[in-house]
DNA sequence: CTATAAGCGAGACGGTACGTCTCGTCTTCAC
DNA sequence: GTGAAGACGAGACGTACCGTCTCGCTTATAG
């Protein structure tokens, strides 16, 4: 599943204690000493599992990261979508406040800086996180995108990759490189600002 | 000056040849080796230099490598405004197309990845690098922005680090989480849609 | 065994070849490069070995060169007695001049130099060479003095102790301390001294 | 002077100043930290001096300690010849209980086991020290017993050198390796057991 | 209902790099 | 023009992890 070399391994016998157990660990580490000091030999110490084990199943610290943010995803929900309240803007608001507030969580914040780095340096990494989590999330922003469209309330022409890029861009940058203040007044100008456009509205 | 610690190191007698060899092995390497397997020891073995050297004037590896940049943008020009031939769209498309060309300069590509992800994970690396480096080029591209807004152009209301994230922020985040093909068509059009918004125009 | 640390180190996946390496290594190192020079690092490069196998089994430099002399000293014979021809004064010349000769050879001197210098140091190597190399050999040496006490040949109640030392302590502290030419005949002289005693003899 | 290098060093200009402050933080450094931690750059500190005042007069760190040991014995007498009451025994066990006192004292102890180690490494030194401090000591003890020889109580032929090291070599060895206790007791033992020899006395 | 082969915890191994310390040389500046 | 101060290239220190490799132990089919 996931991420794992196509080896001979079996995967039948896999003891999934310890799978559990690794990505936990791996996920609270990252939180706790910070991506510089986060080491397979430090998980597998806080797992309680030999080092081998980790290897086994996985070809690197990144993808071991990544398999713990999809287990929290897939442990959450049925992947729910975006609120339609026909209010796109507050709709919109209404999610990127969350998405700020999940950014400041400082539970999510080390992690989650670990885990954007490791896709940085690591193609294979970011072919999987675009497949397998920040997909299924961009898809469920261009359902709402998509739904008022419909409702003639953005441009019929409107590249929705390129919408939900403007809406998000902004804010994972501010957050990854410390660029600005993230708070939630940041999140509504950005909503504002991307629908308006820059351009003066008659 | 910019990154060095604060200790009673006698910066005068400091040697102008190391430096300069230390930041040109830095920025080599993290080219050639990526960031992973960039080391404080490969830099000073590449600069001929004692590692000593490093660990005095520099508190970090990220340091070095911020420093390394500084260098360029320093030697580079006196930080030239952004054209402006009166056409606003057109000169956005101009300057996003030629970042577009940057991040995809083998030459530059990992060595900004290296110095992106130090940032972002040392708020004091963040913090110079705000004042130092994306300061200064923030400031041109409002300059730009300003000059356009006052022809009327641009919202008068417009908030313009928001403007700047949402047209550079789909980019940066492209490049750096690898979330798509990074064009000059993506670039033309991220300028189209963030200057009309995602509404329909009347 | 010998001088490794009570951790918690698994001496039963110990590598033997690795431990023969390094003692190997240790031992002519410090008979090619002299004990200011030696390190633990060259030790670890000569024998093909990564450092840590060292200090995991090792507390310091001078107990890896002592379980190098352990090593040789038991690899040699079963602790041979002395030569005991019924001519104390011309066994002992014998055994003196053969200490002598042995301390002039060029292989065994630095090593020899290095290892009394580290026990010097060290009160726990110094116990440890007491009781695993220099013990069995003055054992041998008492009972040579011991069989021609018997024989009458020596004083009644002569402490062997102070013999053995008043015999072989002159040899050691000339060469040690390059206190003057250490040759047989300073061998021999030194031999009918002490038997004779200082003292005029009717 | 001593053991300086034949430089072209001015030493009309040389601070004595500085040359005392070195050697007293050289022996007190050796006292305090002993051998393996005793460096140039802390001797330097101590004494409030650039370390290049030190290589400027001193070839090695055993060069210092040298001349410190030196300062010392100069600083102390004119070199007073040894009691001499008539009775060579108990004039010998008073010596040698003052040589087992000095070594005992941890003020000594640790300063001249630094000196002996360098001594034993490097050959220029320690013809230095035969010829500066162990040479004029070995004449005052010589004289003693050249004493008791013409009052008839030393063997006519007997080789002072060797009955020197026959009594102090035993004193030295087992203070250096530390062989065994260093006891007043042990003085006597060999005292009278040099004067008599091995052999049974009629 | 064994036996056998895999996964497992543990951890030793050859390595690389860390950040610190000291070496011995060289340069700058105050006296 | 000496001497303190200390930067420099060099390289060893002892530690932390890397990724690989056994070692016994357990466990879950497959004969």
């Amino acid at each position: 599943m996931t991420t794992q070399r196509t080896t001979t391994a079996n995967a039948a016998r896999r003891s999934e204690t310890s799978r559990r157990a690794i990505l936990t660990a791996a996920f609270d580490l990252a939180g706790e000493v910070g991506y510089a000091r986060l080491s397979i030999e430090g998980i597998a110490a806080r797992a309680g599992v030999g080092k081998q084990t980790i290897y086994r199943w996985w070809p690197s610290k990144g993808a071991v990261l990544f398999d713990a943010f999809l287990m929290l995803s897939e442990g959450a929900e049925g992947d729910p979508a975006l609120p339609d309240t026909g209010d796109l803007e507050a709709d919109l608001k209404t999610v990127l406040r969350a998405t700020v507030a999940e950014l400041d969580d400082p539970r999510y914040d080390e992690p989650m800086r670990a885990l954007n780095t490791e896709i940085a340096h690591d193609p294979e990494l970011a072919a999987a996180y675009a497949e397998r989590l920040e997909g299924p999330m961009r898809e469920r922003k261009k359902d709402r995108l998509r739904s008022a469209q419909r409702a003639g309330q953005l441009a019929a022409d409107l590249d929705l990759d390129v919408a939900v890029e403007m809406l998000w861009g902004p804010l994972q940058n501010r957050w990854m490189l410390r660029g600005g203040p993230l708070t939630p007044e940041y999140a509504d100008r950005v909503v504002e600002t991307a629908l308006n456009g820059l351009r003066p509205r008659p």
